[in-house]
DNA sequence: CCTATTCCGGTACGAATGTACCATAAAACA
DNA sequence: TGTTTTATGGTACATTCGTACCGGAATAGG
């Protein structure tokens, strides 16, 4: 199950690099063994040996997503030391945090949505995406205070709900611009 | 295909509430071919009779059972003809507009947004999808009015918003109660 | 009443899935 | 070096799935 040697937990690790490849590119069904197999070139037997089954395997992809994802946001975060201190661009960094980068793919954005509704059904989600959400959290003020708009965490809360809320009504657009959607939203809330 | 005698119009609406209870009781993952028809108390084979695709099926059974519920919406509305005036019971109106009244299932809030991300990667769900929304908009709407508190479509929109966001994000929660998420929030933004 | 079209339903096929098995290879330890 | 775990990977099994097939029943049109 859990690797002892280090080609093993290389091994592991890189099935969990797969699984997370696999989940940000089409979803909770695109991760099964075989696709994780073939994707990280190893065996389909490898998946079933460091994971006791899909579901632990899901979970670790699940968190390494999100974790890489909370990297990049402080990095970005980082890089750009000195910023404006308009409301504009708290909002810019706020979206980012919260759905990712302009750059990224729409598959990310529902994602995020994705993995609530996954959550709500496995409970075993739970922990991770609760440990998840506060480190988000840290992420969101840190990008707010960064800006010169502070917050509390329960005006912080407010303003997750209605990004939340107006991108995942804007999934269902003709021509879905969830970005845009939480964009006009937060700035009539902030 | 579809079915043009009274019986067959009969056993293809039957397939239909079949299907909407599946999603309604275990969402998109539970409506099969099989599932349904047992359900239906019809042959596996009436189910590939009366639709193309399982894909039909689903977008029927996602519309019937969203309508069933907005009339099950205006029918409290008008049972409850002398309604207090007060925000309290605004605020519980959307509620039960949005995610169902407080005696539902916390399955059917989970399909609320299990059907954003559904339609968000199945593009055919988002004509069905908008103009339920529609609908829904025109329930909210009634349901402000009646309790004294009317509101503008970009008001409304905001609103929805702000309590679907607090409600997505109550459902990893240990304990999840995403109606009094929502409630608190929603009293906070009104 | 006869024929042709529609309806019906049991069955089967092919694909995909999660997971178990087991013989071999490597490595750890004695 | 010998032995005992641990790692490896090819293969197979049991299910489940969407859907196609096809003979027979019902019904409609003449």
């Amino acid at each position: 199950m859990t690797a002892s040697t280090p080609k093993g937990e290389r091994r592991r690790h890189a099935l969990i690099e797969a699984a997370a490849g696999l989940l940000d590119e089409g979803g909770f069904d695109a991760v099964g063994h075989r696709a994780v197999a073939e994707r990280a070139g190893l065996p389909l037997a490898a998946t079933t040996y460091y994971f006791r089954s899909l579901d632990e395997l899901v979970a670790a992809a699940v968190e390494h997503h999100a974790r890489a994802e909370l990297g990049r946001g402080w990095a970005r975060l980082a890089e750009l030391a000195v910023q404006p201190q308009d409301d504009e661009s708290a909002v810019e960094l706020v979206l980012d945090a919260l759905i990712g980068p302009a750059t990224a793919g729409a598959e990310q954005v529902v994602l995020r949505y994705e993995r609530f509704v996954v959550a709500a059904r496995r409970p075993w989600l739970g922990p991770v995406m609760r440990e998840l959400r506060t480190e988000l959290d840290a992420l969101l003020m840190g990008a707010l205070s960064q800006a010169g708009h502070p917050v509390e965490a329960d005006e912080l809360e407010r303003l997750v709900a209605v990004v939340d809320g107006a991108v995942v009504n804007a999934l269902i657009e003709a021509a879905p611009d969830p970005r845009a959607a939480g964009r006009r939203m937060l700035l009539r809330s902030l």
